[in-house]
Order: C-alpha cells, then sequence, then structure tokens
DNA sequence: CCTTAGCACTCGTATTATCAGAGTGCTAAG
DNA sequence: CTTAGCACTCTGATAATACGAGTGCTAAGG
C-alpha cells in the first residue's frame, strides 16, 4: 500500500495545516492549499483513502480530518523536512551549556534549554554513572559516627552522602582509608569497582587489613545507596503544557503531572531510546503509557568519547511542530555531549578513563 | 463593631458549610444547620449585617453567600478550633523525618509530608545558612585548574561546588590551605566568616602568605556562589492544585505555576512568615500577589535551639479546611527543627557553635 | 426592638429549539 | 479518473424558556 505522489503531498499538508492550528482540516481547505487546480471532491476521495490506511480519522461524522498516530509517524518517517537551527540559535545554546563547570548544572540547564525554546517540558536522564569512571573517593569525619563520604567520577561529577557509621573511626584511619581506595581502583570504571567490592566483601575478611575493610564497607554503602537512589530524570518546563490547548481537560493533565512527578515512566521510556542512535520519536499511544496518549516525545541520546551515556528530550502534545523541535532536540544533545565532554578532557593528564 | 454572639455562630457555620462543599451558602440551609428555632428571614438579616462588615459577599445578586478574606481571617483569629493531630499521624510524620541523616533530603521530606497529608502544595524556605555555624572546608584538587570545595556546616549540611580557579594549585597546597581555614574560622558562624573574609580582601594582600590568600580566594568564590543561588525554596506536590476546583481555569494555573517556577514570591512571602513568631497565615490577596489571589498559605518558621531558621508551609486555595491544616503545619514544622536539631547534637563534643 | 411570614424580584443554570456553517459520502456525468 | 451536485450529518452559536435558589423589603406579631 504505498502512497502515490499525490496522496503524500496531501497527507503532508494536511499535517502541516493541523499542527499549525489545530483544526481538523477539510477537503475543500485542503484542495486550496495544494496550489493544484484539483477540486475538494478529488481530495475527498483521496482522504477516504488515507483514512481507510488509518493514516488519518475525522473526530466527527462530519469535521476534517485529523492525523492519527500513525498518520505522524510515516510523515515524520518518510515526509518531513526538519528546519534547521539558525547558526545564532545554535551558538546560544552553546554559550549556556559552556558558562558552567558543574556537570549536575549543566544538566539542568540543558533541560531548561529545551523546555524554553519549544514551550513545551524539557527532560534529561541523568548520566548513568556505572559506564563512567572512577577517579577519586574521600572521607571526611563529621562527627564521631558519621562519615561524609565524596565521590569524585571521571566526567567531573561529584557526589556526596553522609553515612553514620558502625563503629568509631578516627581521623587517619579515613584517610588511610581513602589513600588505599584511591590507588586501587584508580582508573576503573564505576561499574568494575562496584563489583571488585562485591567480591572484596564476599572474600572472608582476615585478608584485609582494617582499613582495606574501612573503605570499602564506608564505599560499598555508597554505592549502594546510590543505586536505590530514582533521582535519575530530571524535567522541567512542565508549566508550559498547561497552557497546550489538548490538555485542556484537568483530568489528563493531572494524570500527566502524576506521571511526570514519579518518573519511572519517564525513566523507561528514555531508557528505550538511549538504546537506539539517533533521534528517537514516540507519538501518543506508541510509548505505551497511557497518560502520555495526546503526548509526544523526541528524545536524543546525547554521547561523551563516542558513548550514549545519557538521553535528553522533549515532551509536548502530539499535534506539535516536528520540524522545529527534532532539530533543537538533536543539536541540544550534541552539544550538551561535548560540553560534558570538554569537563572531561579537562582533566589533568593520566586520569582520564581508558 | 463587635460580633454578636449569634452573628459569631452564623458566620462560623457558613465557613464550615462553605469550606466543606464550596457552594454559596443560602439562608435556609444555614437557619437549618444552627439547631437553633430561627428562621431564614432573620438569619437574612444577621448575614446582611455580616456582608456590611466585609465579612462575606454574594458573587452574584441572589446566590448564597461566601466568606470574604477578610471574614476567613476573622474567623482563624477568633472562631477556629483546631483539630489536633491523633498521637499515630504525629508518629508517622516523625519517623518520616527521623529516617533520614542528610539535611537536604529531610527538607524534602518535609515539604514532601506537607503535600501528601493536605492535599495541597508543601513548601519549605531551606535554612539561611547565614545563620548555621561553619565547620569544616575542604579543597580537592581534580584538575589543573578545578578545585572541588566543600563546605560543611555545624547542622550537617554539606555543600560542594566546582570552582574553575585562576591560577594552578598544587595538592598540597590546598591541604595547607583547608587547614589554615579550619583552624582560623572554627566555630563561628557563617556569616562571621562571610564578613571577615570581606575583610581580608580589603587589607591589602601582603600582610596574608599565600596559603592564606588562597583559602581565602576560593572560599570567597564559594560564598557568592552561593548567595547568588535562589534554590533557597524547595517546592513539591504542586501537581494536587490541579484537581483544586477553585483552580479550573486554566489561566489561574498558569499563573499560579510560574509563580512557583520563579520562586522569588515565595520566598517573600516565606521570609514574611519567618519574622514572625508561631503560624503565619497569608489568605488570598492579602498576600499581595497577584497570582496568590485564591490561595492561602498557611506556614510555620522551624526551630533548632530555640532559633528559627527557616519556614515551611502549605499552598492550597483559600477554601481549605484550615482546623486540619493548621496543625498539620504546625507539627511539621515542630518535628522538623527537632529532627535537624537531633543531627546537630550528634556532633563530637565541642565542635558544636555556642 | 427583634423576629418572622409573605411576596415580588433577580440571577444562574439547564433544557430545548433553531439555524448557519462546514464537511462528508454518494451518484452520475464529463 | 475527475468533478459537479446534492442530500445528509454534525458542531457551535444564539435565543427562548422554565426552574430553582436566594435575596430584600414590608408589614404584622411578640
Amino acid at each position: 500500500m504505498p502512497l502515490n505522489e499525490r496522496a503524500e503531498l496531501l497527507l503532508k499538508l494536511l499535517i502541516h495545516r493541523y499542527i499549525s492550528d489545530g483544526h481538523p482540516v477539510g477537503s475543500r481547505t485542503l484542495a486550496r492549499e495544494t496550489g493544484l487546480d484539483i477540486s475538494p471532491a478529488t481530495v475527498r476521495n483521496v482522504m477516504a483513502d488515507l483514512e481507510d490506511m488509518g493514516l488519518i480519522e475525522s473526530p466527527h461524522t462530519s469535521s476534517g480530518r485529523v492525523p492519527t498516530a500513525q498518520g505522524y509517524r510515516v510523515f515524520i518517517d518518510t515526509l518531513l523536512k526538519v528546519r534547521p537551527l539558525t547558526n545564532d540559535a545554535i551558538a546560544e545554546i552553546e554559550d549556556r551549556l559552556y558558562s558552567d563547570q558543574d556537570p549536575q548544572r549543566i544538566l539542568s540547564t540543558a533541560t531548561d534549554i529545551l523546555s524554553r525554546i519549544t514551550k513545551f517540558a524539557g527532560v534529561i536522564l541523568l548520566p548513568r554513572h556505572q559506564h563512567t569512571g572512577f577517579k577519586q573517593l574521600e572521607f571526611l569525619r563529621l562527627s564521631a559516627r558519621r562519615v561524609l563520604v565524596i565521590l569524585v567520577t571521571s566526567d567531573g561529577g561529584v557526589q556526596n552522602r553522609v553515612l553514620a557509621t558502625d563503629r568509631e573511626y578516627t581521623e587517619s584511619e579515613l584517610i588511610e582509608a581513602s589513600n588505599y581506595f584511591n590507588s586501587t581502583y584508580h582508573g576503573q570504571s564505576l561499574e568494575q569497582v562496584r563489583h571488585i567490592l562485591l567480591n572484596d566483601m564476599q572474600h572472608d575478611s582476615d585478608e584485609m587489613n582494617r582499613v582495606m575493610k574501612t573503605a570499602v564497607q564506608v564505599a560499598q554503602k555508597m554505592f549502594d545507596a546510590d543505586r536505590v537512589e530514582e533521582s535519575d530524570v530530571l524535567l522541567s518546563g512542565e508549566e508550559n503544557l498547561l497552557t497546550v490547548p489538548e490538555f485542556s481537560q484537568l483530568g489528563k493533565l493531572r494524570e500527566l503531572f502524576d506521571t511526570f512527578k514519579t518518573k519511572q515512566d519517564l525513566l523507561e521510556l528514555l531508557a528505550k531510546s538511549m538504546a537506539a542512535t539517533g533521534i528517537s520519536i514516540f507519538i501518543g499511544d506508541e510509548s505505551g503509557y497511557h497518560a502520555l496518549n495526546e503526548c509526544s516525545v523526541v528524545a536524543a541520546p546525547y554521547e561523551v568519547d563516542g558513548r550514549s551515556i545519557g538521553t535528553l528530550g522533549v515532551i509536548g502534545p502530539t499535534r506539535m511542530d516536528y520540524a522545529d523541535v527534532i532539530p533543537i532536540v538533536d543539536v541540544t544533545a550534541r552539544l550538551l555531549g561535548s560540553a560534558l565532554g570538554t569537563l572531561d578532557s579537562d582533566d589533568i593528564a593520566g586520569e582520564s578513563v581508558s
């Protein structure tokens, strides 16, 4: 069931039209739109075909047609010409991303950029720390039984956590411990470190001296806590969705915001995008999540050193201007990747992970 | 213009009734409600008086009456009997707040508690670090020109920031610097430290050795950055407001969420509450912020060691059940204070701030 | 002087009817 | 295959209507 040229043209025009003014579009309008000398009746025939193929539908017996998720899919995959960003726009994104040194803040800047430019919600799947390198671990004694553990990763990220310890450690024990730890695990990936730690815990503790045990125990706790953490998704600009006419029913909106709050579904969806290469687009119910029924998600992984470490994207109504949104997501992902990469290469020679 | 007993009773009943079902309440309903043998006409006379006093108003010429902001004010100040929390409920809040060691997370748990229980939005003004004590500053060399600065405060809080430095510092310089810094400023309040730092910068640098300068410069940067930071307000449960009938107009809602996003107004409002003692309640436009027109904010400062260090509260529609919300805010503030205080006293003897 | 019954009046809301406009599907002719 | 014509459907706006709830006022009664 290949589309002939005219059907393609009409589908494309219909979607453009629908995206730009949001009303179902009828045969007369569409006939005028083509520029060709073609009558509404003819258009109606073609539209009937498109409807049979499941690409468009009419909300009511007699109002114009509206694209279905499948219609958008065909449109995006085969008909869409994206509208590249101007150099100015690119430079502006770049400026904002490069104006900070702290990876955590850069990431949140990225979602902010996405939501501000698109006027929808920006979302980002934070880097999975398993794939980044271990760089440094420091212990700071806060009080008798509370130790602050600071983990520095090769991408310049810093995490800290206050741990309640089982027994009291002295200042010097902790220093020794961190020295031991840093020299032992230097240059490994976090994933590897975690594995080794697990092993070390299984070997009976006799082989290890007390200091090693200290370090391992404390670090183990830290890694454990890190795994549980579900703050892996950052969202911003949700408020933009309030004024999107598609979401004018408060019930829908509530459902959507609840989904945003738990983040679980978003996380899974973005994980899918990360597994793919390039831009992923989930249209309407394609995502499989009920709350995202009327939403589309445009996402792209961002890479450092040629490896995808996370995904960012935009969540908006299915009726969004893909030609605009796609390049924005694309460019932001690239620039974010290189902004993070820059931090990386800023490391002292010899400390980068192989 | 004092209210006689019957007028008070009627105002109270009217507000209760309005709070519970949201419809303007008329004379017949109210007459029935009293239990007294009183006719609707009599009630109407009283209502007319109350309207003259500005305590109630009718949305339209002929529908029942609704309390005005001023009416709520009188109600809350003189007529309201709060509904204390059950011991179970208190214990539950306590459990959640005490189940964590990290002040940052405890604070965010607090807003979560507020929003979950009240079904409105929870908000918290984070502790003003100026008033807490300085405890420890550590420098960690990340790369040639990037230093991680870790500031530990006496309340157990940890802040870290990556700084790009003007020149390269060696590992040992940094250690010396932090030693110098920690011994010099030990036990001072952050406020004091900041002041001394400012002074130190003004004295011509000749009097200071290089290490001192290092520490001061880096710390100065850190404090500066901290001051600018406007992440002083934490909000949660905004999505609860989506289903509040009062906010069914998307325009209003959008305005509200924008206010939430910038946080500036909330910050000012909560600052007012912190200046007061005990529960503050801002009803409707009393707050002075247009977006909060139809909202009330119930807030209470939380104290550690008898000193208010922040404020938490609930943002909901003016028509909220104050009898429930007030004790929730009150109890949460108290428990949060003591939860944070516990962390404090956990410090090793001699390290607490006088 | 306070209370109350009665009554006319005002609005808001829901229901219904009506009508114009937009669009469709079908048929038959070019 | 295209197109004109036509009957039909459905939406949305507008107006008419009726109804219910509630008010304010007045006048009578305690």
